[in-house]
Order: structure tokens, then C-alpha cells, then sequence
DNA sequence: CCTACCGATCGGTAGG
DNA sequence: CCTACCGATCGGTAGG
């Protein structure tokens, strides 16, 4: 119950959690698995988060956070869709590359959650999803694109973004905006020559 | 030591894990939790199964075979890269719709195998990744394809697919042939109007 | 396929 | 932030 020795010690833990969450998952990393990686005892993290849980909630609360900044702000434009669309994909890709660690845990962890905090995630998730399907009907509407299936066309956007950063799967040495503009173009104008 | 109750015993023990490995994962899933979804006692699964670990190595390895008999048939044909890229687009949608729980399994749970089967399991879905990737670069060098980022393609290919049947998102009432035939269309033609 | 049971480890608490 | 510790649960074995 005394205070923690650093003002760092919740960062430190938070860091040490995120990566083991990363690489074993919620369920398999324990509570003496994130001490031992930053450097304390297993009961000194209760002086900092009250349960396993709490931790997995600051870091799929926090993702959600960012990920809401970085699309609201693509979202304030009024460039045509294949623009925006194309300003979400690359802002998209950022922040996964910017937090990799945190975002594949938002990705994949996040049915640890329970209860309320399981409902309000998963309230985040679809309202974020939410802008890029706005941004493809808008598209349709104006006549830009195609009459796709918006789900299915976010849902692949999305899906092929978060892939790239799963694993060590991004072998190649391309930076991030490589990799969103050639989503983008693949997405927009498609793998055939005209 | 005693013979299993039933011959199905082993099937049912394959369904009820491959049930809960897809919706708690492999670590958050008992041998208890297995064994009462199979309607039994935890010991008389080690009748079937010498370790948690080879209940996970059947499903993964068993899919692995799903996945290259479905590939194989489609790299046999010699069509344009276009129809064969839709072919192998479909047969990998067709595959994940027959085997939802086990393709999740096989997707994310595949990391709890350990030593060399981990590194086989690894190989082998290179291996079938492998296969986009020729296809791609076979409709590059036919003038069919732009020059796009092979494996950035692939990536996006394969992970639109296996997200789609990822927990329920799959809302709307979508037949196999239309989610394979819409991301084909869209990776094949982009979503902008020519 | 079951009962009885093992050592190890889990998330978490008491108390300083 | 640590030591000492708790009840619960884990994967798995012995023996039938």
C-alpha cells in the first residue's frame, strides 16, 4: 500500500505489458511474466493497476483514442472520397506503425475485456469503422465509386492494414507511407492495368 | 490406459476444442473446459490426445492441408492470372467458410505450437502464400498486372479473407461465392469508377 | 473413460 | 515496492 518507487514504474509496466501481450497474449502472459520484464515483484504492479484486466483496458481504451484523433481529423476535410479514403488508409497505417505493440493488442486481446468495458469497446470498434464506410458511401453517392458493398469494402481495408503489422510479417523495408499508398492505390484503382 | 468409451470419442473432442480455441484462444482455453464441452472428464482426453499441444497441432496442420489441396487445384489450371488470382481468391474463401472455427484457429492460435513444429507450421504457410505471390508476379510479367508490391498484395489479399469470418462480423446474410467474387472485384478492379 | 491425485503456477491480498 | 502467503486452477499421471 506504500507509494511506488519511480513516477515511471506505471509506464514501465505498461510497456513490459503491451509486448508479452503482443507476443503470447492476454491469457498467456501472467502477472509474474510482466513483473519479471520490468524489473520489480509481481504484487508491486497492484500499486499501479488494481487487476490483470485493468492493464489490457488502458491499452485497448488508449489505441482507441488515437485511433479516433488521427480519423477524426481525416474526417474534418471535404476533399472527394478517393482522397479522404485514401488520408484514412495512410492515417490509419500511422498509428499502427507508430504503436504496433498496442495496436495488435487492440486488435486481438481485446475480448479479455469483460462485461461493461467489453460492451463499450466494441461500441468504440464499430463507430470507428463507422468513418471509412461513411467515406465509401459518400463515394458512391457522388458517383466516384463503384456500387461495392461498403461493409465488406471496410472490412478489407482495415483487415489488410492491421495484417501488415502482425508478427515480423513486414519483411520488407518499406516505411509507412510505402505501405498505405500502395494499399491505397490497390484499394482505389485495383491490381489490373486499365 | 483403457479403451475410449466411443470411436467418435476423439471427434468430439476435436469440435468442442477447436470451438473454444477459436472463441477464448489456446491459452485461456483447460483441458477442463474442453473436456466438459465433450462430455467428459479431463484425464480421458489423454486417450486421444497425449498433450494439450497435439489437440492444436491436428487442427492446424489438418487445416494446412485443406488450404493446399484447395490451392493446388487452382495452380494447375493455366488461365490468365486474372481468372486464376479469382479462382485462388474463391477456393480460400470456400475453404474458411467450410472451416471457420478451425481456419481461426489456424490463423491466430498456431503460435502455441512449439519447436519444430512451430517452424513447420511456419513453412508450411509460407509455402502456401507462396502461391499468391506466383500468381501475381505471373500476371506482372503477362503485362496483366501492374508492378505492384508482390508480397504487400498478397498480404492484403489474404488478410481481407481471413478477416471476414472472424468472429460474427459477418452480418450481412452474404453467400461464399459473393464475399469471394466482391473482394476479388475489388482487388482485381480498385473501387473507383474507371 | 473414470477417480484420485500431483507439483506448479495462477491472480490477488495482507501488511509493512 | 517487497515478503509471505492464500485458495483456485492448471496440465498431466497412476491405476484401474
Amino acid at each position: 500500500m506504500a507509494a511506488p518507487k519511480t513516477s515511471e514504474g506505471k509506464e514501465v509496466i505498461r510497456k513490459s505489458a503491451r509486448q508479452m501481450f503482443r507476443e503470447r497474449g492476454y491469457a498467456a502472459t501472467s502477472m509474474r511474466d510482466i513483473a519479471r520484464a520490468a524489473g520489480m515483484e509481481a504484487p508491486s504492479i497492484y500499486s499501479h493497476f488494481a487487476s490483470k484486466e485493468k492493464i489490457l483496458h488502458e491499452i485497448c481504451f488508449g489505441m482507441a483514442q488515437v485511433f479516433f484523433e488521427a480519423i477524426d481529423e481525416v474526417m474534418k476535410s471535404d476533399s472527394a472520397a478517393s482522397e479522404k479514403l485514401r488520408a484514412a488508409i495512410l492515417s490509419h497505417a500511422q498509428v499502427i506503425h507508430q504503436h504496433t505493440e498496442e495496436s495488435n493488442v487492440f486488435f486481438h486481446e481485446w475480448i479479455f475485456l469483460s462485461g461493461p468495458d467489453l460492451m463499450a469497446f466494441k461500441k468504440l470498434r464499430s463507430n470507428y469503422e463507422k468513418n471509412f464506410r461513411l467515406i465509401i458511401e459518400q463515394g458512391i453517392r457522388e458517383g466516384l465509386f463503384k456500387n461495392v458493398n461498403v461493409r465488406l469494402a471496410t472490412f478489407t481495408i482495415l483487415s489488410s492494414l492491421n495484417g501488415i503489422y502482425e508478427l515480423n510479417s513486414n519483411q520488407d523495408k518499406l516505411n509507412v507511407a510505402e505501405i498505405g499508398n500502395t494499399i491505397a492505390d490497390l484499394i482505389l484503382n485495383g491490381i489490373q492495368k486499365p
